[in-house]
RNA sequence: CGCGGGGUGGAGCAGUCAGGUAGCUCGUCGGGCUCAUAACCCGAAGGUCACAGGUUCAAAUCCUGUCCCCGCAA
């Protein structure tokens, strides 16, 4: 069994991890290391680390219709390519060199949430159920047929960073089941893909830098929704002081009384701050200001003497 | 050298600009009150003010260098 593994950033990193120990991979693609963070130092992706400290066979790579060692190679095809996060669009010659394809795990329910950010806009949405797909790639976008599907049901509680490390865990377990189950026949002689029913199709185009910015002058379950939705990245953030005020995690309250101002501290429960809104209010669990470490609510609210009645 | 914020008893902060006895809200420990409590009252312990050097009669505070944490941007 000869797979390859195309991937760039945490997801792909953490879907590789997990499948490491059932897959042997012949080679692991991805990017240059890309000048980034606080000082815009050279950091190798996230699939590089992890490939390197699994001690598998690593590559980097530009544009891959430039690659030519890589296209040589395309000659004697492995079995399968996994695609996963990978920062380049997949085309010909790479599409149809593997007997079975290119597979992609992509953390959604598809035909839901095709595109960049399914997990954050699932959250968003209040979705109650998501998961994980599946799929060969096609030229067109999350489009490709289906192998196989995992469902994950939400709670309000869940948060992206939680979700996306279930559903790396989950992609890497059935991506494994699905690829042996080709590779060793085991569901040969029918076509295990299914197409997608496009019709139904979602999109979850990636997230804005804008979107990260909220206010309190909206209903607490949307604001909730946010915050928990770019709680791995990039944080949900108020404007107080001149400064961001991330908040990372909150937790909505039923006091349904409409009556307070939106970004008033009505109160506190157990030392943590609670916020109106337009709509219910919302205790603050961690919030971080700029410059500052992530704080719990009530070890923030206890140092800037927070307290009832103030505005955020 | 991309821009910026920060390091002060165990936690979170004020004090730094205008050098002069280490402060606040908590936590911890002891005692009290209470049917009881995360409540309240009284008391106590605990800090080389990140590190090094310099200026000064005197440095958390001013100057220089180093280490560490973090936000933005890409």
């Amino acid at each position: 069994m000869r797979i390859w593994f195309f991937g760039s950033g945490g997801f792909a990193a953490r879907c590789l991890a997990f499948m490491a120990p059932e897959l042997h991979f012949e080679r692991v693609v991805t990017g240059f290391p890309t000048r980034s963070g606080r000082g815009l130092k050279e950091r190798p992706l996230p699939v590089e680390e992890i490939a390197l400290s699994l001690g598998l066979p690593l590559e980097r790579t530009g544009p891959l219709s430039e690659n030519e060692p890589l296209l040589r190679a395309l000659s004697d095809p492995p079995d399968v390519i996994f695609v996963v996060d990978f920062a380049q669009k997949i085309r010909e010659p790479f599409l149809s060199a593997p007997q079975n394809g290119c597979l992609n795990i992509h953390p959604s329910l598809l035909p839901k949430w095709r595109g960049a950010a399914p997990v954050a806009r699932s959250l968003m949405n209040g979705d109650s159920e998501t998961g994980v797909t599946i799929f060969r790639l096609v030229e067109q976008m999350d489009a490709g047929p289906i192998l196989l599907r995992k469902s994950l049901p939400l709670s309000l509680e869940n948060t992206s960073g939680e979700v996306m490390e279930l559903l790396s865990e989950y992609g890497a377990q059935i991506a494994v089941y699905g690829v042996k189950s080709i590779l060793e026949g085991t569901i040969k002689g029918t076509n295990p893909f299914q197409e997608q029913d496009h019709a139904s199709a979602t999109y979850a185009p990636k997230i804005e830098k804008s979107e990260a910015e909220v206010s309190w002058n909206r209903p607490a379950l949307e604001v909730h929704n946010l915050i928990r939705a770019l709680s791995l990245s990039p944080g949900a953030f108020v404007p107080w002081r001149g400064r961001r005020l991330k908040l990372w995690k909150a937790h909505p309250v039923s006091d349904g009384s409409a009556l307070q101002t939106p970004g008033q501290v009505i109160g506190f429960e157990e030392r943590f701050p609670v916020v109106a809104c337009t709509e219910g209010a919302l205790r603050l669990e961690v919030v971080q200001q700029e410059g500052k470490r992530a704080l719990s609510g009530a070890e923030w609210a206890r140092g800037i003497r927070l307290k009832e009645g103030d505005a955020l």
